[in-house]
DNA sequence: TATACTTGTATAGCAAGCTATGCAACTGCT
DNA sequence: AGCAGTTGCATAGCTTGCTATACAAGTATA
């Protein structure tokens, strides 16, 4: 049985995140985010006041992952919890100002570091990275 | 600033990672095997007896989380550590027998999980889809 | 030979992900 | 109106990853 992990998509993929991660968390950690707030941020920063449930099915993230999140979020003042009015079980999401003004610098780092880890690949082949990695997330 | 999550390589490698990570943590868990231990056991697979140093370079993985990833495989039973004779300081890894007799239904578990991943790629562009992560790797 | 560096592991403490479970608020049905 | 089911969120407890720090064992140097 011959498994060698540099051919396995499933080990590298993990391999290849934690860099996108390493960098990003340097990156952004002089504006006080962390890479867990990322997504979360970029969906309010589109679109502010989504309920927990929203990001949830946006991110493809588990639910108590989300709350977990968003508590270490409003602890950071980064948003707001509000509970709806119609519905009491939802709480609405809301940005602070910091979390506004950040959306600059921090899709910035982003970019950055999205282009340094890419540096190896032409750009026709970071291309054809992306799209491969979003068929495989829309298949699943 | 435009800036789309689905066309960020760094917000899709985590979410591709985190889909590889599920299908093989339900994979794997009828063996009592978790994913943190996986790329420890193919090393070891290969060569038993390496140190934990040799371990971290090997994968990558940063130097304490090794310590912890073993201080659990050790407690699950998957490992043994010994003191080197000739240098104090380190700690040989060696597998247990129930460790080695696992090693053929967790790399089928591997296999059937990268298999289901990819399946929305042709076979070329599975391996396109593999160089291209292992060419981002090796120029980091 | 003492003293200062280096090297290999361990530990503390946190973030980010997961499953399992609990619970309060809403909905629907009789 | 009351009861059962559903839905949205929180909490407990775990793994996996990280940085920072401590420390003992080895090496080298004055």
């Amino acid at each position: 049985m011959d498994f060698e992990k540099d051919q396995s998509a499933g080990y590298l993929a993990n391999h290849v995140a934690r860099l996108f991660a390493r960098g990003l968390t340097a990156r952004i950690k002089p504006l006080g985010l962390t890479t867990g707030t990322f997504p979360a941020l970029l969906e309010l920063w589109e679109q502010d006041g989504l309920t927990q449930k929203q990001l949830v099915t946006r991110l493809d993230i588990e639910q108590a992952t989300m709350a977990n999140t968003l508590t270490r979020m409003e602890r950071d003042g980064l948003i707001r919890r509000e509970r709806d009015d119609t519905d009491g079980r939802v709480q609405r999401v809301w940005l602070t100002d910091r979390a506004r003004r950040l959306r600059g610098p921090a899709i910035d780092a982003a970019m950055q570091e999205n282009a340094r880890s890419l540096a190896p690949l032409s750009p026709q082949e970071q291309q054809v990275f992306v799209d491969l990695m979003r068929r495989i997330i829309a298949g699943s």
